[in-house]
DNA sequence: CACTCGGATGATAACGTTCACATCGAGGCG
DNA sequence: CGCCTCGATGTGAACGTTATCATCCGAGTG
């Protein structure tokens, strides 16, 4: 009496079009191999009774579920959340779903009960992007890398390589900042750190550190920062008790915005007194005031490649895989920074 | 030859344990109803052979996927992302996944082809939390509604009440900004407004006409923004050139950024020449220079509320469920505006 | 002491799809 | 003219789980 209490299935499609329901399958799975008449009347009946695929049926069957897991920093980064949108909608037009999984950067016990991975893990995803890659990830990414493949969207592999990597360079766009900063004259920089648990941070601090040693500059880090602008703010107020550098390198812009408050505080003009400089070129960085010399990442891109090379270790498992990528980052002068010297 | 070829299923947990497979099936479901002796050696040959329940067999069988989609706007705003944190943590302790699903908020054509809401019917989920709700998305929205349960966050029904609506109450967040420059003394304001197609910049909107009338002030809104501190720039500087309000109330923090950019090209002073309100308080609203004043929003608890509203409506689906409900925002007086007067 | 009852467990079927194989007609070639 | 091949379609089985019913055993009861 109640004619669409269930969704249709191929049999339903079947039985309207006069067929097996095994063409149903072939016209949706190798449409070539079926009778133009015979498909046009199959696809006539799917149209009419609103079928589509269903998906547990056939991820049973084939053992693949066509989606992957992402596994995701919980804070609201702009760099990840860029990405994220990248990957999706990469993952869409494959004909992929997104599982989004969280995982907190905090300090809980890497062990904890209803650990966020081991979900993921469980729901049967074909492959996993990591996306803000921390310490915190280390146990999902090792207890899931045994089974199914593993990326992951970072500066340098996770310890252990676990897992392939794809990334923007870090160590190449600090190691831009400081030579930008050179060229406009600064003789002495400190870096507000990023978190010392996450790879990018690290990579950064690193890049940092090279840099100066290219330049022959003097330099300091201080403690590491939390991406925060109130992070940044602290940092910045401790680091000026023992008097200002010639320039102050952020992790992140976030953490820069909190240190051109506490500087404008302190009467420091930017970039006259001191200058000072972000990371990620976030939405808002070209409107701050002053506005914000950065490192633009190709966000957007890194997301696309990731999600290509995954699927690529999903498809052909056999090939080797493609070695570590990483995108070169783009220094976006600004008002922060005094212009740079004619020649060096 | 290779024992761990093919994923452990529930008949290999059986073996192990000397038991059918449809006993390990009781243990996992109805653990009381199975004597404790027979579920400890079940548990323990699932701890031994590393078992996880399969997702899709599940799924087939039950009709359930015990996954939630999630629709949101592609574009990286602090608002959505919060919220989308917050619905997944949620989620995963509830013992769902979460399906990401981004649509544009560009002008494509509303019938796109490989439409991105299509994809998550027909990935099985069992319901649909839509975060950022704008007119893109109508046509999804209509179309998964008759099939299962959507729940929007957002200000207010999109159109039709085709779905359920969680959010918080923005027309009130707008009326509290009018009413706190009104105390400090402003008589006319400048709304930046935001993309009309949003249902929050809409709300936004009307309770900025709303306060309006209700205090007796003069006031104007710009054309539509975009969110973008561009936007909000550009839209500050057409307002300029004919001569500037005593205040600006923008639609969110980003787009304040950009007019505070805007006003310290021109030479105005803020609060002292003009106040500036945002929306959103995000992270860095604290830290701009001067501090922004605007409001606040509960987004951990709107995602968590979110959550629990689409699960009461997936799992008791008899129940009428619960009215619409708005949280309530809070206004953050910070520097970007001139102190309240002692009384009104 | 037979009979019933309830708790614990096993056997069978089904969900909707894809894979492997069987079938069937039409055409080519000896 | 019969056999073989090939393209197009149908039939049976299986993926791993849960729902339903059947079975078994011991304990209670008249």
């Amino acid at each position: 009496m109640s004619p669409p209490s269930r969704r249709p299935s191929m049999a339903d499609v079947a039985a309207r079009a006069g067929v097996s329901y095994q063409t149903v399958s072939r016209v949706l799975n190798q449409p070539g191999i079926v009778r133009p008449e015979t498909r046009d009347r199959v696809l006539a009946a799917i149209a009419e009774t609103g079928y589509t695929p269903n998906r547990a049926a056939r991820a049973l069957k084939t053992t693949r579920s066509s989606q992957i897991g992402l596994l995701t920093d919980g804070s609201s980064l702009f760099g990840p959340s860029e990405t994220v949108t990248a990957i999706e909608t990469a993952a869409r037009e494959a004909g992929y779903s997104v599982l989004l999984t969280t995982v907190g950067s905090g300090v809980a016990d890497p062990a904890a009960e209803p650990s966020p991975g081991s979900s993921l893990i469980g729901s049967g995803v074909d492959g996993i992007l990591v996306v803000a890659a921390h310490e915190g990830m280390q146990p999902v990414v090792a207890a899931a890398a045994s089974t199914i493949p593993v990326l992951a969207v970072s500066a340098q592999s996770p310890a252990s390589s676990d897992a392939a990597v794809v990334g923007v360079d870090q160590r190449l766009g600090a190691r831009s900042v400081v030579e930008h900063l050179a060229r406009t004259g600064v003789r002495s920089i400190a870096h507000l750190a990023g978190p010392s648990d996450w790879f990018d941070a690290r990579a950064r601090l690193d890049g940092f550190v090279e840099g100066l040693e290219g330049q022959g500059l003097d330099g300091v880090a201080t403690a590491p920062g939390d991406w925060t602008p109130r992070s940044g703010y602290e940092l910045t107020r401790e680091l000026l008790a023992s008097g200002p550098p010639q320039a102050l390198f952020a992790a992140n812009d976030m953490m820069a915005i909190g240190a051109l408050h506490a500087l404008h505080e302190q009467g420091l003009r930017v970039p006259e007194d001191i200058a000072v400089v972000g990371f990620d070129d976030t939405d808002c960085a070209a409107y701050l005031t002053p506005s914000l010399t950065t490192v633009s990442q190709p966000f957007a891109e890194l997301g696309r490649l990731a999600l290509h090379r995954l699927l690529q270790l999903l498809e052909h498992p056999e090939e080797p895989g493609p070695p570590p990528a990483a995108l070169a980052p783009r220094l976006v002068a600004r008002g922060s920074t005094r212009p740079e010297h004619g020649t060096a």
